[in-house]
DNA sequence: GCAACTATAACCTGTCGTGC
DNA sequence: GCACGACAGGTTATAGTTGC
């Protein structure tokens, strides 16, 4: 029997760098050359530019495994949009994020119309169970592509105002995404930017412990146990610690 | 306040090296 | 010889700094 091919199969570098290098980028406000002098620092080296490529060969897989693992998303979608300019055009990022701030999906858009929030219902859909309640801000377009989608006419949509802290959940998700986008100077194509935030959402998530609250103790603990799942995401089998 | 300059970001393309 | 991967150099855009 023939030996499945690695995931990293034809590349010069270590499954181990490459893991790293992906995880870096897409965890921490780090640009690619950041990732190039940290890389060198430790003995590896790398251009950007490869590093480039193995965040747009590695990084929508890795994410998809991070979403798949994640527990599945509470009774409660909560849905917001923020402004993004892109060469100077005005875009929409809908976000939907779950009950306890875990990010369900993202989608770019130029319009905030009943078609564009029903496309964006309907991606979500795809990927999550229904939900029992949807909070959303008073944009009309919501309610009016809910009552088209079968599957949500009898989910409980509450309305809160735009400042109202009850959907502070989606409101705060968007803070990581603009500190990004000024550490990047600005996203550039439409398409660019939603493969890259598709994975930069769940990559951070997936390491954004609540530190504040935790114990150091039972920090490290959980931390180790996202290493692990880590690992197990990136088909790499040496522990990051250990590693340079 | 404004323009010029510099630094830095992602992205693109051509070329070269390597392994099959 | 071919396909793939990495690299070098260039392009475009934006933010920050400096000098007037």
């Amino acid at each position: 029997m023939r030996k499945p091919k690695s995931l990293y199969h034809g590349h010069r570098f270590p499954a181990l760098d490459i893991s790293h290098a992906v995880r870096w980028y897409f965890r921490f406000q780090l640009s690619l050359r950041d990732i190039e002098e940290l890389l060198f620092e430790r003995g590896v080296t790398v251009s950007y530019e490869t590093i480039r490529r193995w965040c747009n060969k590695f990084g929508k897989g890795f994410a998809h495994r991070v979403k798949a693992a994640r527990r599945k998303a509470g009774g409660t979608w909560h849905l917001d949009e923020m402004f993004v300019s892109l060469r100077g055009e005005q875009y929409l990022l809908w976000r939907a994020v779950d009950a306890h701030g875990a990010e369900l999906d993202i989608l770019l858009q130029k319009r905030r119309d009943k078609a564009a929030a029903k496309r964006f219902f309907k991606r979500v859909l795809r990927s999550n169970p229904v939900p029992h309640k949807i909070v959303t801000d008073q944009l009309r377009s919501y309610p009016a592509a809910k009552a088209e989608l079968p599957e949500l006419v009898n989910v409980k949509h509450v309305f809160v105002k735009a400042a109202a802290r009850i959907n502070n959940r989606a409101e705060n998700s968007h803070q990581p995404t603009r500190e990004r986008e000024r550490r990047m100077r600005g996203f550039r194509d439409p398409a660019r930017t939603q493969a890259f935030l598709s994975c930069f959402g769940p990559i951070r998530q997936h390491f954004a412990l609540k530190r504040h609250l935790l114990r150091a103790r039972l920090y490290r603990k959980q931390l180790a146990v996202c290493f692990a799942a880590w690992r197990e995401f990136t088909n790499v089998t040496q522990n990051p610690s250990h590693a340079f």
